[in-house]
DNA sequence: CGGCGTATAGGTATAAATACCTGTTTTGAA
DNA sequence: TTCAAAACAGGTATTTATACCTATACGCCG
């Protein structure tokens, strides 16, 4: 039986890299086995490890690869779809709920935030390897709240306008065009016409439409 | 500093109760302070005990009072909100991964399936009271293929009907009355007539509302 | 400067939804 | 079997939503 846990990470801060190493060889069980800095780079210097992690420590913040973003979301996606039995447990500075959830969502583990002291990363280490998962209250609340959201389409930003948005989260709450109209001191056409140009924009037959996509782009909650 | 934790038992079958309570005296910072067969009392009991628990195990499937279902969610959802520092861990049979999340989003701290190991029984009742949750590998996999979907209002389930849910459903995907009297072979007054139903069961005052209602209530997916 | 997109407003139509009614048939539970 | 609820269907009317036009004022940017 081997007790051993080999454990890697993907973190682009050196310092505190070097203050995770430090702490993972406070324990015995702990064996440092993959280092790297960048998400892109991860995937390739994996194939050319000769062990494979068991838990993989992960940085949220990673940083852009160029153009492209190359976020610990990305790590965490390829990483679960090329390493499957490796357990993913993120580390983060964000305590952000919309965040913890997408990345559970999208495979990771466990999420830890950065300011833990070291006994809940040996904790959250041996749990992900063991029961393959480590969820503590914080954790299990954004989950919890979450459930139902998804996070705004990057493409939305640029699609709907502001004014547009204002009048889609009205509609949202059951108004009709004469109270937008009313509310926002515009007239029923405008209300009408902007409308009109986001059943366009969303590919929309009708309202129901606009509310689903309002919904799946976080423009409303559910609350 | 008190290392003993107050624990309490809300099962009908006496069997498994004795057997819990067997395992429970195993280690000595268990203490057994409360136990009861059904939901329904359960409430009333909590007010007159000396002692309120700080982790309460829940059968799921508590037998039903009279004509009225009483299952774990309810007591969950009654505990939860009446004893918000109690932690709930769920027993249950199933493992079905609805009812898994639905636990999880109505209040419960972690889930146990009945076939577990004593020793695990001990680590999640340590665990919910220490870290406020345990989330094994089983119930994490759960909450990941179920975020996004949130569990039917209990009253739903009696207020509105297979057909009416039905037509529903129809209308969230953008279908209009005629095309939904076609689909189901219907006139559309009967559509309209359900879907004025609708309107006044779920207290809606158009198609928006309804949208909004069976999203939370999940009678459709926000894919 | 000129072009572009946004926000504004209007007209004219039709399609759809919603509000009240009245019924009959089917179904399921007591 | 009996009774109530659910599903079904229809009428009439009004309100909203949607489609398809045009058009002006404003700010931003190359």
């Amino acid at each position: 039986m081997e007790n051993r846990i080999f454990v890697g990470i993907i973190e682009d801060q050196l310092l505190f890299r070097e203050g995770m190493k430090a702490i993972l060889s406070t324990w015995p069980e702990f064996e440092l086995v993959f280092e790297c800095a960048d998400g892109y780079s991860a995937i390739d210097k994996l194939n050319k490890c000769a062990i494979t992690p068991d838990v993989m420590l992960v940085d949220l913040s990673l940083p852009p690869q160029g153009q492209k973003e190359f976020s610990g979301l990305h790590v965490t996606l390829a990483l679960s779809e090329a390493y499957p039995d490796m357990k993913i447990l993120i580390l983060s500075v964000h305590e952000d709920e919309n965040f913890i959830t997408q990345l559970i969502n999208h495979g990771a583990h466990g999420y830890l935030v950065k300011d833990v002291d070291p006994g809940e990363v040996q904790e959250a280490i041996i749990s992900v390897h063991k029961k393959g998962a480590y969820i503590n209250e914080r954790t299990l609340r954004a989950l919890q709240h979450n459930t139902g959201k998804k996070v705004r389409t990057v493409k939305l930003l640029t699609q709907i306008t502001r004014r547009e948005e204002e009048i889609l989260q009205l509609i949202c709450r059951q108004y009709t065009a004469e109270e937008i109209a009313e509310k926002l001191f515009i007239s029923v056409k405008t209300v009408n016409g902007h409308r009109t140009n986001l059943l366009q924009k969303t590919g929309s037959r009708n309202v129901t439409g606009l509310v689903l996509y309002a919904l799946k782009n976080n423009i409303v909650d559910l609350v």
